[in-house]
DNA sequence: TCTTCAAATGTAATTTAATTTCATGCAAGC
DNA sequence: GCTTGCATGAAATTAAATTACATTTGAAGA
C-alpha cells in the first residue's frame, strides 16, 4: 500500500485524544518523537508507549497501512515534509511560540495529501472540460469553498476564459439555471452537503452543463456531479486552528488551473503578458512580481 | 542512524552509471520504481535487481545507512514530495504529469520559506495590537492581497471583533479617513507598492490608528506602516504556474489570527461553537467539518 | 598463459522483527 | 449479577534481514 490519503500528524492527534486507551498512548508516543518511531523497532516503540507488541500492529493496521513497516515508510514521507515542525510537547501548541509551526505543518501536510490523493487522469480531464468551456461558473460557500472558487475566477480570467464565481446560494441556483451546453460548473465543498451547491450543480446539470466538483468522496455533491475530484482532510479538534483545507482547495484549484493553462498553451502566455504589462505601467517596477498583488 | 545528508536520488544515478556490477543493478531497480523500492521486501527487490539479498543490505550500508530498513526510510523521505515523481525522462515534468507536484512543493516552499522568517515577538505583538482593536481593517488589492485581506477578515469576525476588509483602492482610502485611535489598519502587499494602500495606511495612521504590514522590507509600504511583518517569496518564471506567495499570505494571516484567537481566549472559543452549532443545524451532520465549508 | 590473491558476490544459517492466534480481562448492556 | 463483545496482551509462528562463510571473478605479476 503507498500512502494513504490522509494527514497522518491530524490524524494521530485526533487519536492521542479521542483513541482507545492503548491507541491514544501509541499515537502520543510516536508524536512525542516522530523520528523515534520511523526508526525503532517495534519492541522499542510498544515499550516506549507502554503497550504491547501486537497493539503497535493494530495500530498501524487502524490506521490504513498494510503493517508496522508500511507505517514507518508513510511516517517518514509526512515528517519530510512537515516533521520539523511537530512540536515535541502539546503544551507548546497552546502558547503563542508554536502558531507558527502549527499552521505550517498543517497546511503542508493538507497539501501533501491533496497532492497524494489527486487523479492525474481526472485532474486532466477537468482541464480539458475547462479549456474548452463556453462559461465557467465556480460555486461555493462558506469560507474555504468561496475562497477557492474566487481564485478559480481569478485564475481563469487570466486566461482568458469566462469565468464567474458564486458564493451566493441563490444567485448558484439562479446562475445554474442559465445553464447550457457549454456552461462548465466548478462546484466546491469539504462537506459536499451543502444544500444550494447541490441543488445548483443538479439544475445546471440538467441543462446540459458539464459538472464537475472538488468535494468528499460519497458525498451528495459527489452523486449530483458528473467529475469527481475527491479528497478529504482531517480537521484537528483545536478550536482555534483555522482549517487547514483552505489550502488543500486551494492548492487543487491551482492544479487545475496550470493544467487548463498548459492545455491552452501560447494565448495564455500573451495574455499574462499583457496584464503584467499593464501592472507595470502603473506600480513601480518589480519585474519579478506575480500577476495580481 | 537518521536520514544521511545528500541526495540519495543523485547518489544513486551515479552508482547506477560508475557502480559495482550489482550495485549498478540494485541502482537501477531503485530507480526504477522508487516506490516499489520503499515498500517491498529485500527478497522482491533482490529479485526484481537480479542480485543476492546480502548485497542489497550492503548496498544500503555502503550508501550510509544501517541497514535495509533504514534506507527505505531515508528513501521514502527523500521521495516524500518530488520523488514520487521521479520519472525516467525529465521531458516528463514539463507535462501535465507534474503539476501536482509543481504547485505543491512551491507551495509547500513558500510556507516553509515563510514561516522561518516570521519573527514571533513581533508576531505577537501584532496580535495584542489587533486583539485590542475597537475595529480592524485588512487592505490589499490583486489577487493575492485581497484573497489575504478578506481572509483575515473572515476570520476575525469569528472571533467577535469588528473587522472588514477593503480590495478597493477607493474604499481603502475613504475608510482610512474614518480612522480614530482604536483603528488597526492591517496591509498586504507583496511588492509594497501599491499606492493606494501606501497612502490608505498612510492617511489612517495620521488619524492615530495603529497600522500593522505584511509586505517586503524596504518597500514604500514598509516605510508608511509602524508595525512590518517583513516576508519574501521568490516567484518562478514560469508564466503558468500561480504565484506560490499567496500560500504564504494566508499562512502569515492563519498564524496572526491564531494569535489573536488566543489572546482572546474563552471567549472565542464559545462563539466558535455557537458557529458551529449553527451550522450542524443547518446542513447533515459532519461533526468534524471545519467552521465554514 | 598460468597463478595468485583480493574483491565481489552468493548460499545457508542465524538472528531479529513482525504478525497471527488464542487467551484474558474489562466494561457496557440486559 | 450475568452475559456479551471488544480491547489488550502472551506466546507461538512466520517473515525479513543480517551474518558468517563459501565461491566466483577478474586483474596483476610470474
Amino acid at each position: 500500500m503507498a500512502s494513504p490519503h490522509f494527514d497522518i500528524v491530524a490524524r494521530l492527534r485526533e487519536i492521542a485524544e479521542n483513541g482507545q486507551r492503548s491507541d491514544q498512548r501509541v499515537a502520543a508516543a510516536v508524536l512525542e518523537d516522530a523520528d523515534f518511531a520511523t526508526h525503532a523497532s517495534i519492541e522499542r516503540l510498544a515499550e516506549k508507549a507502554g503497550v504491547s507488541e501486537p497493539t503497535i500492529t493494530r495500530f498501524c493496521r487502524m490506521l490504513g497501512f498494510e503493517g508496522t513497516r508500511d507505517f514507518k515508510v508513510g511516517l517518514a514521507q509526512s515528517l519530510a515534509i512537515a516533521g520539523r515542525f511537530i512540536s515535541v510537547n502539546p503544551a507548546d501548541a497552546s502558547t503563542g511560540n508554536g502558531v507558527p509551526s502549527i499552521i505550517a505543518s498543517s497546511a503542508m501536510n493538507a497539501i501533501e495529501t491533496v497532492t497524494g490523493l489527486i487523479n492525474r487522469a481526472d485532474l486532466d480531464q477537468a482541464a480539458t472540460i475547462v479549456a474548452g468551456a463556453g462559461m465557467v461558473r465556480a460555486y461555493g460557500s462558506g469560507g474555504a469553498s468561496s475562497m477557492a472558487a474566487t481564485e478559480l475566477e481569478n485564475r481563469l480570467f487570466r486566461l482568458g476564459l469566462p469565468a464567474a464565481a458564486h458564493i451566493d446560494g441563490e444567485m448558484q441556483q439562479m446562475t445554474a439555471a442559465t445553464s447550457n451546453k457549454d456552461t462548465v460548473i466548478v462546484a466546491y465543498s469539504l462537506s459536499g452537503e451543502v444544500k444550494p451547491v447541490i441543488d445548483a450543480v443538479t439544475i445546471a446539470g440538467r441543462y446540459g452543463a458539464k459538472t464537475i466538483a472538488f468535494t468528499a468522496a460519497n458525498s451528495s455533491l459527489a452523486a449530483a456531479a458528473q467529475l469527481i475530484l475527491p479528497f478529504h482532510i482531517e480537521e484537528g479538534t483545536n478550536v482555534y486552528r483555522p482549517s487547514p483545507a483552505r489550502y488543500a482547495l486551494l492548492a487543487l484549484t491551482d492544479m487545475l488551473a496550470m493544467s487548463v493553462a498548459e492545455k491552452i498553451g501560447a494565448p495564455a502566455v500573451e495574455r499574462m503578458r499583457r496584464i503584467k504589462n499593464l501592472q507595470g505601467m502603473q506600480k513601480s517596477d518589480a519585474p519579478n512580481l506575480p500577476l495580481g498583488d
